[in-house]
DNA sequence: ACTAGTGTACTATCTAACTATATCACTAGT
DNA sequence: ACTAGTGATATAGTTAGATAGTACACTAGT
């Protein structure tokens, strides 16, 4: 994983497994990767990683029992409704950055239109 | 100005003006708000500012007489070509997320074909 | 009981971003 | 010469993010 900007760590491997919960490559209850494991799989310290899981848990993503590992959380809905927050949220940030461009809707979808991926052979 | 996520301030800042130039709201070769003033309008200290016109001016964005002030470029293609850019990252960034969240180019764009923009009445 | 694997916690150190404050240097206008 | 406005520079202090290293507490399996 490579990381970007400015923006702290923690926040973009949040988003890495939040991601993965969404698209179901993490499934609801399933266990997590110790923290220690999750630190060397991502590059990252130890308190950074136990970090990661205790934001997650806060917001209600995974849960924890000690001495066990932390694991996905159960409830199958949040994550279908949050698929779509998310994108929600990514749309409304993507227009209003490109409205701020001086873009109008139209150009936006005829732009879309024309999007050659890059990665196009993984799915 | 709202500061987001912990994208530090002054690349944030950055952003903002870059798209005053790219949107023509800073015209080629007019003086820029001294960097006292800068740090004024957006709550900024001193040396944030000075720091923004200084990498503002590495990247070619403006110029700087001491003394006098700062002053947007004036080679006017160049921002034409920048805007193309930052929109082609923006478009990059965006579909790339959405991948990660699983929507396909056609899924997308209808997302968009639906999106009512909530700051209709500036423009 | 022991052990291995887990989450949790603490201290210390480092760096970047940001602020506060002050000073110097240059330029234009008077 | 003086002054006001400007960019440039310097020092110091605060905060958040990240690392390193260590230790403790809990759980399951043996």
């Amino acid at each position: 994983m490579e990381y970007n900007t400015g923006a702290p760590i923690y926040l973009q491997v949040i988003n890495e497994l939040k991601k993965k919960m969404v698209k179901g490559e993490l499934k609801p209850g399933e266990k997590m990767p110790s923290s220690r494991d999750l630190a060397v799989e991502y590059k990252v310290n130890q308190n950074t990683a136990a970090r990661i899981y205790r934001e997650m848990e806060m917001q209600g993503w995974c849960f924890t029992r000690r001495g066990i590992g932390t694991f996905v959380s159960e409830e199958e809905n949040m994550f279908r409704d949050l698929k779509k927050e998310m994108a929600s949220e990514l749309l409304k940030n993507f227009m209003h950055e490109m409205s701020g461009l001086g873009y109008k809707k139209d150009d936006i979808i005829d732009q879309i239109a024309e999007y050659k991926e890059d990665g196009e052979n993984d799915a």
